[in-house]
DNA sequence: AATCGTAGTAATCAATTAAGTTACAGGAAG
DNA sequence: CTTCCTGTAACTTAATTGATTACTACGATT
């Protein structure tokens, strides 16, 4: 499978709102910074905002933050993207008529939501105010050694 | 992305070779429990065979487990088939100009990965023989149903 | 109000990946 | 030596993602 970076651009998406908050926010200007298109931005930006995480203003570039950044969970954001996809598939589609097609399904399902449960539980508890805050390290380690 | 079953179709083919030890272990039996093609699970048994889970033999149906099912972890499957794949994926191509996107992936990585680790922990958790004697419970509760 | 820049969104396209299929070489066993 | 099977490569098909194009509608500025 090809794997979707639409969770990461997302967070990249957030974290450039804070960050250059001072800016035009248009959704040319993040694209830039995600070296994508303006659509893919205003997509998820769609998305994040059913999800109640951002504002818009349509005809105006001013997206906001709806909560304070320490209030957005990584998982809020996932579930806001990728919310109905679980992380792990099932095959839907095995032999009922055998003791193994006919009950994997079952069983799996509960292992892998478990799986799925522990990855949600590290996501909750890092929040976006604790990306930008390394992001703003990792630039600074950057600026120290110029 | 179209979810890859291959992780689940390999658990199913290692409880399939168990339970029906006693009947002809041909790629085709087995690919009709899957409801898949005898090319794909030659495929997966390639792959767990690479990673030490099961014995083949070129021209004989006889493929046999290489430990005690109880030795063999959901999450040694998981590395055997999707083992240089992760769950959640960062963006590799953003603006390095940016103070985001420059540092974004550092950043992501580390989360990632400790949510990942915390799926893989659950996995490490739970074995094939677990799985087969859900299924077998399973099933049971079907014939008590009838 | 006219215009310009932007958001919102649908529709289409291109690239990638997974799984299914075909084909065939080679081993094992009667 | 014939038959059945495994092991693999090559190709096809289907699904998904992200990019692109095109359009409508909104808001601010003049």
């Amino acid at each position: 499978m090809r794997v979707s970076t639409r969770f990461s651009d997302s967070i990249h998406l957030l974290a450039y709102i804070k960050i250059y908050a001072d800016t035009r926010l248009t959704s040319d200007a993040i694209a830039a910074s995600i070296e994508t298109s303006p659509v893919v931005v205003r997509r998820l930006m769609s998305k994040l905002r059913q999800a109640g995480l951002l504002t818009t203003t349509p005809g105006t570039a001013q997206p906001a933050l709806a909560k304070p950044l320490s209030q957005i969970s990584l998982l809020s954001v996932f579930y806001a993207i990728e919310g109905d996809k679980p992380l792990l598939a099932v095959d839907p589609k095995t032999n009922p008529d055998c003791i193994v097609g006919g009950n994997i399904q079952t069983v799996l399902k509960q292992y892998y939501q478990e799986a799925q449960t522990a990855a949600e539980a590290r996501l909750a508890k890092t929040s976006l105010q604790d990306v930008v805050d390394n992001i703003l390290v990792e630039q600074a380690k950057k600026d120290a050694r110029q």
